[in-house]
DNA sequence: GAGTGGTCTAGACCACCAA
DNA sequence: TGGTGGTCTAGACCACTCA
């Protein structure tokens, strides 16, 4: 099979990357399933096995996909095990691995405000809704979330759902909404805690804490999800890695 | 050539990656240098290209080579333009780049603290050099670093080095000591300013303060640096990405 | 045009898993 | 035992860079 026609070269495995991501955005394959085998996706592409193999490759690395040897290949969900602490990047500083637990605050539904709205690529004013929890470790509070979500996406998205739901939150997006998030950008900035966020995270007022700002994204770098959380840190940190 | 042999499997694109390591460690190829090309590889460690392709890609995955078509493989270095944001992640909120200038404030000969030594595989008041310095964006400071490094890797360092040295001080560390940091891992913590943060960032006392530790290591996953960032975040932010 | 990395293929065989 | 992903090879050819 040929394909090199300069200009504008797209490798073979490249375009098999955006066919497969294609078949996650329309849903062919939920998180959790194991997509076909590396020689069946060869015969539906009509490149050789190596060529799937790469595109594979590649979306393993990215962690859309999860290959398990003699398994198959699997599309990454956030209900597993590994990916609990995949984007919940406040740990203990002692080391020890601790999950926290969620108290939901509120939901509602409400216009969404411009700095959200544009990071969200909604109109300012579109409907969302708005998810205020609470999340404690060792049941003492810790960070203090207020999640943005399209209501168009999330549609019937309510508080007892949420309520009721075992898991995490992206686990439950996954499951209800179909939607998966496969990468967040964050910034972050060291604020003094104001009267509501003192009294929900019991500390004093003018407490310094850790503002964590996120965009999710799903199939396709769509942008998904807005979400500000305050975090205090005593005792706990902020972890990332560079290289 | 066949290493099939299980228990211990270890793949032969795994054993080249350690073999480059090795040469990279000894100083064979330093920094910015071109390795030999994958056909040389190939025959020198006798296997195929294939296998040390393999290798480089996983080797460039992790930023320590750098492949450039046409050109050759490189390892990576600081001195590169891409790697000046590499390790710094405080950036403008309105997204402008702006590379901070660096005023060193005082470089020391000190017993190591349990706090660095311990993470630096160093005995408790093992010989260090400590860095202080006062990175400014547009002419305000914004961040007032302190950085130990081991003495016994860094021998002769002083204060007048650094100051003459024109670029970043990662790519100073490579120059001079051929020490090339790859990886680090940070913690980070909201912070009050304490008198003497407050008097040189030029903030009031109390401030909220991004409080950044990190450890970076070298070839090998050696731990070669330990520092701590106090940073005024007000129109900056601490960016980051996951996936 | 020579040399480098980049793509694609075909085929053999190994490691791991489940039935 | 059969199916999956994982490794390794050999060879052909393309894209890019530089002299």
């Amino acid at each position: 099979m040929n394909i090199h026609s300069s200009p504008s070269f797209r490798p073979l495995y490249d375009q098999i990357k955006i066919l497969i991501t294609q078949s996650l955005i329309a849903g062919e394959w939920r998180p959790g399933d194991a997509i076909p085998s590396e020689i069946d996706l060869a015969a539906r592409f009509k490149v050789s096995q190596g060529t799937v193999r790469k595109a594979i490759d590649e979306l393993a690395a990215e962690n859309i996909l999860i290959r398990r040897q003699g398994k198959g290949t699997f599309v990454a969900s956030h209900s597993q095990e590994r990916a609990s602490t995949r984007f919940l990047r406040i740990a203990r500083d002692d080391g020890v691995a601790e999950y926290p637990t969620s108290r939901l605050l509120s939901v509602t539904r409400e216009r969404a405000p411009e700095a959200s709205a544009s990071l969200l690529d909604l109109r300012t004013g579109a409907s969302i809704f708005c998810i205020k929890r609470l999340l404690s470790f060792e049941g003492v509070p810790r960070i203090l979330d207020e999640i943005h979500v399209p209501a168009a996406s999330f549609k019937g998205l309510d508080d007892a759902m949420i309520r009721n739901y075992p898991g995490s939150l992206y686990s439950f997006f996954e499951s209800h909404f179909g939607i998966a998030m496969i990468r967040a950008e964050e910034h972050i900035k060291a604020v003094k805690a104001g009267p509501i966020e003192a009294e929900l995270l019991h500390v004093p007022q003018d407490q310094p804490l850790l503002r964590v700002d996120r965009v999710a994204f799903t199939y396709g770098d769509r942008p998904v999800e807005w979400r500000r959380g305050l975090c205090h840190t005593e005792r706990f940190s902020y972890v990332t890695e560079m290289s």
